[in-house]
RNA sequence: GCGCCAGUAGCUCAGCAGGAUAGAGCAACUGCCUUCUAAGCAGUAGGUCGGGGGUUCGAAUCCCUCCUGGCGUGCCA
């Protein structure tokens, strides 16, 4: 279905050429001045000085062969040279109802489904998520259903940090606290314990107490380092230990992101790249890539025409050791090994653009990846606290999410209880709905790349432009649906009020506003659309009484019109990731 | 030093392939619930779009310059 504004801008295109003008200055925008008009066409402004003619007098000629067109109600040519356009109320009640059923609301899908990996989330095992981890999962998670809904195949990686330091110093520090177990035993041959030694909750405490040591503990730092490199040579308890230390890690890690309406693809993690990377080494040894700088291995990732200096890729320090630029390197040739995708996508804080301009760079200099796959870094930006510096909790410390969708939801639950519309059976479920389309939409409305302030007062107070605000539109539509009891075989109507009209028109730019999101990986262009879009049907709402009006056609018009109002709505929080409930 | 990003109402943010009077929300003040959920709707007030130059018929939007803030800038991830 061809976009709306298209089919304007081709009326419009096409009474320039009637009129002797050239066809590209007909294109329509709506309009920024909704009590002068809806739509608008500024061509006549920048045709004057082609013609060099009066753009008044243009604007003229192009109306008078727009009032043949039967797309419009009002055509004006008004000083200095504007074409103010009022749509026909027929003709837009037509195009809503082919809408309302066609795939996608008639959104224009590309013409070839992509591949595209996303890699978002990167928590490290045995951490525990915290605000930090917030903004890649949930931008992440919309960029990946955006990309889907296009009918792309889409595979969301969460990348996991599993093979650092950091398993070494869980290690050490196991092994201070339990020497006894067998993993620690080189001569053990037997079979290992099922059961992890552990649970998820010693695990995070684990892992900061064996960090602190390590900075106070020369000795202890050293025997982390030196447990790190046996459980990459391959030591056998070593690495059963690191699979305990996995399993319950990922476990828990998939019931928080759960918890997020976070889901993932493919969950490998560094520790998957490893075998790339000697293979990959080898083949940039031979292409003569690797070259020696400043006693490390570096590829030269530097342009002539860079306006900044850009540092080497290091791929090899000094020790013989790799670092994440390797291993991001080596992810990258299994990705395209595995999936041959046309594009990857990191959603990864913006402070790591250098980082990935070099990899990039790399990546294409050495033929990793194919010219024609696009790689594209998704930098977003700090989550700072009122005092707008990178939030942190009361008593300073980075706050665990858990904690974060805790009190939000503790805030959300005494506001459901007070209104005393949903069952208390259905509290829980109600709650977490409204609480997590207030942590989303709160971040999701700003644009990724900069840093917003959370502010946990206003988010949770729901008012104004919210997700709850969302929510609570879509509610009050099902409430109607569900007393009407029926589905209405009528088309939509034509409209008979400003508040039906501007619905309508609203609901016309569903896929302009999609588009955009998708272009610019940018989420916050389907919440600006939709706070748009609610804000119409609570106006519409306020205005028509729809249960009461007595003439069938009208009311069934009403009915079809607000159902596919709710569904576009519905759709959109979809993509955000979150859901309206039934009642609020 | 160099580079990137930001600076718009008291606060938090939109708008930036140039267009008419710069928009929302919050906070403040006024109205509207015997009629589909008032988490709503209607309204009032609030601005030299960081400063200065330039391009243009027209600039918050494009170019230059300066100021302020944040971030990054070779062996952490």
């Amino acid at each position: 279905m061809e976009k709306l504004i298209d089919l304007l801008t081709n009326e419009v295109s096409a009474a320039f050429e009637r009129a002797g003008y050239e066809a590209r200055f007909g294109r329509v925008a709506p309009s920024n001045r909704p009590d002068l008009c809806e739509y608008q066409c500024n061509g006549a402004l920048a045709a004057a000085k082609a013609y060099k003619k009066a753009p008044i007098q243009i604007a003229n000629d192009v109306a008078a062969q727009l009032r043949a067109c039967g797309a419009f109600s009002k055509v004006e040519a008004v000083m200095p040279g504007f074409l103010n356009l009022d749509l026909d109320e027929g003709y837009l009640a037509a195009y809503v109802d082919a809408l309302r059923s066609a795939d996608k609301f008639g959104l224009p899908l590309p013409e070839a489904p992509q591949t595209i990996v996303i890699d978002y989330g990167g928590p490290n095992v045995a951490k525990p998520l915290h605000i930090g981890h917030l903004r890649s999962a949930i931008i992440g998670e919309s960029v990946k259903r955006i990309e889907r809904y296009f009918g792309n195949r889409v595979i969301g990686d969460i990348h996991l940090g599993d093979w650092g330091l950091q398993m070494g110093l869980i290690i050490a520090e196991l092994q201070e606290r339990q020497p006894a177990l067998p993993y620690f035993d080189e001569s053990f041959t037997g079979e290992y314990p099922e059961k992890a030694p552990f649970t998820i909750s010693e695990l995070e405490e684990i892992y900061p107490t064996a960090s602190a040591r390590s900075k106070q503990d020369e000795a202890f730092a050293r025997k982390a380092h030196d447990a790190t490199a046996e459980l990459q040579q391959g030591r056998r308890g070593y690495r059963a230990l690191w699979q305990q230390i996995m399993a319950v890690s990922v476990a828990d890690l998939k019931k928080n992101y759960a918890n997020l309406n976070v889901s993932f693809e493919s969950w490998l993690g560094e520790s998957d790249a490893q075998p790339y990377i000697q293979p990959m080494l080898d083949m940039l040894e031979d292409k003569g890539l690797l070259t020696e700088s400043e006693g490390a291995r570096v590829i030269e990732v530097a342009r002539p025409d860079d306006q900044k200096e850009i540092p080497p890729c290091i791929l090899i320090k000094s020790d013989g050791a790799t670092l994440y630029a390797t291993t991001d390197l080596a992810t990258l040739m299994q990705r395209e090994q595995d999936f041959h995708p046309n594009k990857i996508l990191y959603v990864v804080d913006k402070r790591q653009s250098l980082h990935f301009e070099q990899v990039f760079r790399a990546a294409r200099k050495s033929g990793i990846i194919r010219d024609e796959t696009e790689l594209h870094h998704i930098g977003f930006g700090t989550m700072n606290g009122k005092d707008g510096k990178p939030f942190k909790t009361r008593a300073g410390g980075v706050m665990r999410l858990e904690t974060l969708i805790a009190e939000i939801t503790d805030f959300v639950r005494a506001k459901v209880v007070e209104n005393q519309l949903v069952d208390a059976s259905d509290t829980e479920d109600v709650t977490k709905k409204i609480a997590m389309a207030a942590l989303k939409y709160g971040d999701l409305s700003n644009q990724p790349t900069k840093d917003y302030v959370f502010d946990m007062d206003r988010f949770a107070a729901f008012e104004g432009n919210t997700g709850p605000y969302i929510l609570y539109t879509i509610v009050r539509i099902k409430s109607i649906l569900a007393k009407y009891g029926k589905d209405s075989a009528l088309p939509i109507q034509a409209p008979t009020n400003k508040e039906a009209k501007n619905l309508m028109l609203c609901l016309t730019r569903f896929a302009e506003a999609l588009q955009t999101a998708r272009r610019d990986y940018a989420p916050n262009a389907i919440c600006a659309y939709i706070y748009e879009l609610a804000g119409c049907a609570n106006k519409f709402y306020h205005e028509t009484k729809i249960l009461s009006e007595p003439d069938e056609q009208k009311q069934q018009g009403y009915i079809a019109l607000i159902r596919v109002t709710k569904d576009v709505l519905e759709t959109c929080i979809d993509l955000l990731g979150f859901e309206a409930p039934e009642k609020m």
